[in-house]
DNA sequence: GTGAAAGCGCTAACAC
DNA sequence: GTGTTAGCGCTTTCAC
């Protein structure tokens, strides 16, 4: 085999790929003078600028930013932890958290911790080797030693889709407890007694919906009926848990409490399940049953009837996180590291 | 302020994290016999493995995989391309892409492309530039230029959800225009001769539309009726579409075809809006109309009526995917390097 | 089984 | 504005 024309002595390691050494020789200038041609262009001469431009073009030359990383401690990588991706809540902050960074010449890494809880150390350690310039945690309890690894890395931290009294660092959120107490307050003020709610075994639900249980006891109403399904939850689980509750209120008590007559969801998608159901034992939404899902997913208002629903804007929640990070990444300070983004309730048909 | 105690010499540069020199000093072994300890275990004797083990669970060190894909040209991580990640199409494969790698110890970065592909070279250069051990590529139409930078890398590419006459170099995936000529099949044998069908504006989506159509169009049947919708899908775009397809069809050629009596829909969403729209008009399902659905997602058996869909095996892509670039990431070859996975049509109360 | 030396490809630091 | 030098933290290569 012939050997390519002007081969340099053949390297004994390396993947063989062109470096920032070929394209600097090419354009007849320093390596760190091609460097700074690319990351700090105005910091260059106009003819610099354009050989080496040229020479780039040319060799179809990738900056190694493995090794650009290990140079100078900034990876240019976001990582974000998730439960799973499967479940449909935090896309929208995925979603606007990748597009947010990729505007700013950031990569993310997608991790899932899972519901459990199990994986979630050994995760956090595979994603504090990548040296990101700052991680994204939503929706996860971290265990005491993650934590404690997470701080200890000193990377910059955004816990999400929270309010927590002591956060690891920064953190944007809203309140669940004030959104199970504006959603039975809601339910009250619409004349509905017979509260019950339908959560996924996940933290942060259930306490939103032990936040509208204690509410709903505050406001005089008999005590609220639960039905827990795993997380993440599903159209079905919605439709059988309704089915559950239906079935052990009947047969309880001789009808001394009577049938529900508002459930509220810890997702639209078992809104969604609920409504199924109910419409399939002919039960009339919202007459008979009034149905107050979480998300607003973007099926929510065109559902039949349209889904009364607790709005969250997860893709804020992204963007606000990106701006946490970059800024950090970048040296500036930010202040303050809380942010509440708040929630709010869109009323429609089905309440 | 105290130093710590026996602080070594400032360092000039660098994280000031602990790094595997300071574990080996403190196991009081060489640098490589640490790194042998951690990578290699059996290649070293009990003792040295204790110790090390010992100095890293005291210091919390944790290995920097830049520095180590650097040295080492293998980074254990894996890049994934989706269109978007708000779709829900490709979420089941991401999913079993992760869990399948982080067994095995990698790493998936995710990239989003959008629907559009204007961002799509930039995307592949950011991705390139991080040296993964393995791009997958999901639903992706690459531009001359992202073929060639991704087999200019060497890096090992799997395309999935599609199967094409020429690879970059691995693929699992499934026919899409057996998928619609399956469909106009099934809908034919069922006794349905108006046939529509409302697709998202991807390109796979208007292969399988297209080849729906012209396999009815073999059948004897009428031509069949097409409504365009924007990526992703949405149950709105899906009421709006059937709206349309049945207000186009009453007013034209006054009823001498006579309105359609099924639908072929390029995601479930959708055709759950397809089915939502015909409720809302009284139209009966199945009676009047048949919908089919595309992906078979989780509420897909538990709409009512339950929907008739097509089901791909999204898991197994992603795990396959995994496979496949684990192995040549391990040096092994993989042969043959084209999986077809199949299709199925679950029936179910939607025809 | 263990270690010394020499990089991987890039950039910070400090000249000039 | 441009270049030289010396690393970043790890692993390969080659000795012992």
């Amino acid at each position: 085999m012939n050997e390519p024309v002007s081969a340099p002595v053949r390297r004994r390691r390396g993947s063989g790929a062109i470096t920032l050494h070929d394209v600097a020789r090419l354009a007849g200038v320093a390596p760190i003078t091609a460097s700074r041609a690319l990351n700090t262009p105005d910091r260059v001469s106009e003819e610099v600028r354009t050989k080496v431009q040229d020479a780039v073009s040319r060799t179809g030359y990738v900056p190694n930013r493995l090794a650009g990383g290990l140079a100078s401690t900034r990876s240019r990588l976001v990582a974000a932890v998730v439960p799973t991706i499967a479940g449909p809540v935090f896309l929208q902050t995925v979603h606007s958290l990748t597009e947010a960074l990729a505007e700013r010449g950031y990569q993310l890494m997608l991790g899932q911790a899972g519901y459990t809880g199990t994986r979630e150390d050994a995760l956090l350690d595979a994603i504090i080797g990548r040296r990101p310039d700052g991680i994204v945690l939503t929706g996860i309890v971290h265990s005491a030693t993650g934590r404690r690894r997470l701080l200890a890395s000193g990377i910059p931290v955004v816990e999400t889709w929270d309010l927590t009294a002591t956060p690891i660092d920064m953190l944007v959120g809203f309140s669940h407890s004030e959104v199970g107490q504006a959603v039975a307050a809601l339910l009250h003020a619409k004349g509905r007694r017979r509260l019950a709610a339908v959560a996924g075994n996940d933290e942060r639900a259930q306490r939103r919906v032990a936040a509208y249980a204690a509410a709903a006891r505050r406001l005089g109403l008999p005590e609220v009926r639960l039905a827990s399904v795993p997380a993440p939850t599903t159209l079905k689980s919605g439709r059988e848990a309704l089915a559950r509750l239906l079935d052990s209120g009947a047969g309880r008590e001789g009808g001394s409490e009577g049938q529900i007559d508002a459930v509220f969801c810890s997702s639209d998608l078992l809104a969604l399940g609920v409504l199924t159901e109910a419409r399939a034992r002919g039960l009339a939404v919202p007459g008979q049953l009034a149905i107050v899902g979480f998300g607003d997913q973007d099926f929510a208002a065109d559902v039949e009837p349209a889904l009364t629903t607790v709005r969250i804007d997860g893709g804020r929640i992204g963007r606000q996180a990106a701006h946490f990070i970059v800024e950090r990444a970048e040296g500036r300070a930010v202040e303050p590291r809380v942010v509440d983004i708040g929630f709010s309730i869109v009323e429609r048909a089905s309440t």
